[in-house]
DNA sequence: CTTACGACCGTAGTCAGATACGGAGTCAAG
DNA sequence: CTTGACTCCGTATCTGACTACGGTCGTAAG
């Protein structure tokens, strides 16, 4: 059942505003979709997962002008192009994973002090991104 | 040799301009440094460190309310806060890694896919954060 | 029908995060 | 002891990403 949803079902939905969505279309991060009755636009899930991951990318510290370049990989895209995004992305990818792996450790050394421990701490979290 | 800085050069070691440290001062992300001569501040290494940590928690996707909470452990608490705290980035933390590596992974089939490819592909990028 | 709820559209307003402006003061080099 | 680069401060403006407004039109329920 591939369902369909008038705009408002689809922001409640996908957790964002109507005019969330609208804004979304001016900057074509989704596609229009088709307008059977009246001018009313009806959209699927497909519209619905896309959001959701715009929503997601954009947690992971992306700007829309970079989300809209991840999907041009969704989208389809001649190789050489497709390789030549995917290798800059996976490298901006890897260099937050690590960032953030760092991150982590930090914390939770922090987390573990804090557990068997009644006085004060402090957490060098700084020095956990001087890039090594 | 703990190196001092005018608010100029600091901006320029640390890559980000004049105005955005005195809006962070005021926002209290970075501590107001001593004024010796007639009322400039002289800024040392730990200020630079601390406006990088900054601008790489923001690339991590984190909002300057959460860095500034980031910094209070940085900057000392006792065991209970730094605790609960602690614990809660962590998992956001650990969030945002899971999430990046599923993109990572992605990426990395899209890119090897392509490397042996000469037509067109298509990256099933939207579901890989299909949340499981 | 009609009425009410929602979609349509363009434009305007908001919020966070920065940047810019402009006039006064500081200071090192010449 | 002036000149020019830089600092100080408060306030104003910009950008990215929404969010709201207000008027018109569509449509499903009564």
């Amino acid at each position: 059942m591939p369902a369909q949803y008038t705009i408002g079902t689809l922001a409640k939905q996908a957790g964002v505003n109507v005019e969330t969505i609208r804004y979304y279309q001016r900057r074509s991060l989704v596609g229009e979709p088709a307008r059977p009755l009246g001018g009313i636009r009806r959209y699927t899930d497909a519209h619905a997962r896309r959001l959701r991951f715009i929503k997601e990318a954009q947690k992971m510290g992306f700007s829309l002008d970079e989300v809209a370049e991840l999907l041009t990989l969704e989208d389809g895209r001649h190789c050489r192009e497709a390789e030549r995004i995917g290798l800059r992305k996976l490298t901006t990818v890897r260099e937050r994973i690590a960032q953030l792996s760092r991150i982590e450790h930090v914390l939770a050394t922090l987390v573990d002090q804090c557990h068997c421990n009644t006085g004060r701490v402090r957490c060098p979290l700084i020095t956990s991104l001087e890039v090594p």
